[in-house]
DNA sequence: ATAGGGTTAG
């Protein structure tokens, strides 16, 4: 709703309140002010000082519009005024209210006002399955639906209730019980219902197979976007990658439903997550295609990430040029990834064309800066960077913070300040970071120190490529024994250690950034 | 008038 819109409206309601202050007529000018709170409370205010201007149905919409701008106080408030004046006994306002309580996750007073409905209708079940169901009460969710078909007071769920159990069903993962309420759904929902369908499609996406899934979609009469994405986005889930992007390509082919933000942004993550820089591609092109999207938001957050993910930083930087509203998430994408890439200046310089442009950096903008300044030798200003993120930002340091620096004094080869730096951490380090270390003492040739982290190691359980490392910097130095003795440990704790790999296409070493199209992109 | 479906990212 425009903001003219809706000074007209306030303004009608003036008009309406002096000329003929009916609720008939006032409920819905209120109505019409839901999205804006305080033109909302004003006349909301105005309408209460009367008792012949407001009923029930005012209340509906108040608490309609405390749910949607947080205004927990407001409900209170509203829920003590309906105590008072009598306006309580109606069943739909208790609903209402139940769903505020439950949409907050205020559990406590819900399951009270639960309790204190004399005869809860199909309304009020459905909304404290679901509420209980959102808030991480599963178990007490599907308690309450079976408790609702219990004699004497018996009610039967409809398509809603069914949702919102198998919702409880699938944070569950419980398979064998989300199937039984699945057939008992096809025994009471008759008519075609697409919400129902799609609720069980997401279960057996999350709890059953994949296949499963995919026949389920085959057979379902209607399919809507939400449909598709639900396949989709079980597929991706699932590691099917390649499948995710070939549900895409056969929405898009097939035109039975038009992808909307939530279908595009996965699927970008999909071809980002197995480095498909050609399906990234495809799906740019259609985006562009679509003239009613833009690449911004998180359309655009999701494009610039797969062309970092797949490594051709020149598009991605060019995605990041063209976005409006750059936020926290496309800076620390743009910076991770160029630091992840190795251009360590080019990290510094964006992030201090963040600074200057005012977004505040975060504790993943650090990541991406400290990582930059060890890959680049830039150890002064990586200690400066790391005290500003504490000190000036108050970030409190992370392992991967803690792990940047090791690394850091690592690859530069100063091992007496990664040793004080280890020696001054608040918390024990992690595998990773001896890992790092390790990496360094083999490089720099420094025994001394391996030896000294050995001893710490000892009798830790740290990962397997660690283990590696280290066995491998004895046996370089023809430590046989000792080389054999972690060889020994790593078999103890039957771990393996797997051969790296890396899924980017080959094309990505065409890609490479040159250092001309940097000094050229932002002058 | 009140309850119901899928969401990603550094």
């Amino acid at each position: 709703m425009k903001a003219q819109n809706l000074n007209q409206i306030a303004i009608r309601a003036q008009q309406q309140l002096v000329t003929n202050p009916k609720p008939l007529l006032l409920n819905p000018l209120l109505s019409l002010l839901t999205n804006s709170q305080n033109a909302f409370f004003h006349l909301y205010k105005q309408m209460l000082a009367h008792p012949f201007s407001h009923n029930h149905f005012t209340f509906t919409h108040a608490l309609k519009a405390c749910c949607s701008h947080h205004a927990r106080s407001k409900a209170l408030e509203i829920h003590a005024h309906l105590v008072k004046s009598g306006h309580y006994l109606d069943l739909v306002l208790q609903n209402s209210l139940l769903h505020f309580y439950l949409a907050h996750n205020d559990v406590v007073s819900a399951s009270n006002l639960f309790r204190s409905i004399p005869s809860p209708d199909i309304v009020s079940w459905t909304s404290l399955i679901s509420g209980l169901a959102k808030a991480g009460f599963e178990a007490q969710s599907l308690h309450h639906f079976s408790a609702m078909n219990a004699k004497p007071k018996s009610i039967k769920p409809n398509a809603a209730t069914f949702v919102a159990a198998l919702c409880a069903c699938s944070s569950l993962r419980a398979l064998r019980l989300g199937k039984s309420v699945h057939a008992y759904g096809l025994k009471l929902i008759v008519d075609v219902n697409i919400v129902f369908d799609n609720a069980v499609l997401d279960f057996y996406a999350k709890c059953g197979t994949l296949k499963n899934a995919k026949n389920l979609f085959d057979k379902m009469s209607m399919r809507d976007v939400i449909s598709w994405t639900t396949l989709l986005m079980g597929y991706a889930r699932g590691g099917y990658c390649e499948e995710a992007f070939s549900v895409f390509k056969q929405m898009v082919l097939n035109a039975e439903a038009e992808p909307n933000e939530a279908t595009i942004v996965t699927v970008l993550s999909a071809c980002a997550s197995i480095g498909a820089l050609s399906l990234g591609q495809w799906v740019h092109s259609y985006i562009d295609l679509r003239h009613d999207l833009v690449v911004d938001g998180n359309i655009g957050n999701a494009l610039l990430n797969m062309y970092v993910k797949c490594g051709d930083m020149q598009m991605g930087l060019r995605v990041f040029d063209i976005l409006v509203h750059k936020d926290v998430i496309s800076w620390g994408t743009v910076i991770c990834g160029l630091a992840m890439n190795d251009y360590g200046k080019r990290t510094l310089e964006l992030f201090a064309r963040m600074l200057v442009e005012g977004v505040e950096p975060d504790d993943v903008t650090f990541i991406g800066v400290l990582s930059a300044c060890s890959h680049a030798g830039l150890v002064n200003e990586g200690v400066m960077f790391f005290k500003a993120m504490r000190d000036f930002y108050g970030i409190v340091p992370q392992m991967r913070h803690y792990g940047c620096m090791v690394d850091m004094y690592g690859r530069a080869g100063l091992f007496d300040e990664a040793e004080a730096f280890l020696r001054s951490m608040p918390v024990e380090a992690e595998g990773p970071i001896w890992g790092a270390l390790l990496q360094a003492c083999k490089i720099h040739g420094n025994e001394r120190m391996s030896e000294w982290i050995r001893g710490h190691l000892k009798g830790k359980s740290v990962g397997v490529g660690t283990l590696a490392l280290l066995s491998n910097i004895y046996a370089s130095s023809e430590r046989w024994d000792d080389a054999n003795k972690v060889r020994k440990r790593m078999r103890g704790t039957g771990l393996k250690k797997t051969a790296g790999c890396s899924w980017l296409e080959l094309q990505m070493s065409n890609n490479r950034l040159d250092s001309n199209f940097c000094a050229t992109s932002w002058g």
